[in-house]
DNA sequence: GGATTAAATGTAACGTGTTAAGTAAATCAC
DNA sequence: GTGATTTACTTAACACGTTACATTTAATCC
């Protein structure tokens, strides 16, 4: 029996597989900016949280976690444990009591300070590698997907 | 060189980030799949494991982990709980009594059989909305980028 | 104003990602 | 063949992803 037994109608195997493909790619992104954060001990998450504190002068939760696309419960244990090492700040919005106002201290903007120039090299030399055009089209790909998909209703047609 | 902005461009904000880009086209893609699992207690990781087993009598696990781009201490947990489940089979192999032979059991390709239909009419649909050619083009992008990097020796400067 | 509902956040439980360390079997060295 | 190295896999420990549930405070309804 020849190795074409497989009717291709059995199922299409993933080597098309779109998330696995995704998958690949954002591993294969994150190797060149993650042994810079680990030296710091931080991971992808905190980073991101940490940046996004960097764009103003406090943030609530749930804007953080829109912002990191990460999920509460997640973001939950990311800030005790940014708040554990001192590189975040949070108290409760007298406003609202619900709220917690997240900031970044001085110590958090020095660690920031020390990791992005690495970090944005990285990231221009990925866009000379792979052309910058190319760059923007992936992006411009990307967010069409993104979009495309968020905007299909019916999952089981 | 000196190309120094204005504070506002501190740093590259993520709204171009591709590690996060990248995350939220997989989420996007996961958000169509991942119902149809969870209805049968699957992860995405086992269900790749299972699709996996069926395109050979039996693997080892470094195939496996391999083929879904799973790490082998991840892969240990997901075949032992497959495993409780009978869903696969683990056999030591005689040639080689490191290695154990996983084969997927009866129950688990009839469950396989149940998912797949499904899957593959999202995939299907993924497909036609967002247009064949493009999806085409999306996956020769992404494999580009990942050789891109892949071959990319250092890592620092 | 007191009860109800909604909103913001936290906790719990389980599965996975990831690095390091451990175990056992095969291979290599001599 | 004995010992060192390598290979295949497992375990441990910690962080994150995800869903469900709990908690506290705001907003809303009568």
């Amino acid at each position: 029996m020849s190795s074409d037994r497989k009717s291709s109608s059995e199922l299409r195997e993933f080597d098309r597989s779109l998330p696995m493909t995704l998958l690949k790619a954002r591993e294969a992104v994150m190797r060149k900016f993650l042994p810079s954060l680990r030296e710091h001990d931080l991971s992808a998450q905190q980073w991101r949280v940490l940046r996004a504190l960097m764009e103003a002068p406090h943030r609530d939760a749930s804007e953080i976690a829109e912002r990191c696309a990460i999920l509460l419960p997640s973001l939950s244990r990311i800030l005790q444990n940014l708040e554990r090492r001192a590189l975040v700040r949070r108290k409760t919005d007298r406003k609202d009591q619900r709220r917690s106002l997240v900031s970044i201290t001085p110590k958090g903007v020095r660690l920031v300070e020390k990791i992005a120039p690495i970090s944005e090299e990285r990231y221009q030399h990925i866009t000379q590698k792979f052309g910058e055009q190319r760059l923007s089209d992936l992006y411009d790909m990307l967010g069409q997907l993104i979009e495309c998909l968020e905007n299909d209703e019916g999952d089981s047609s």
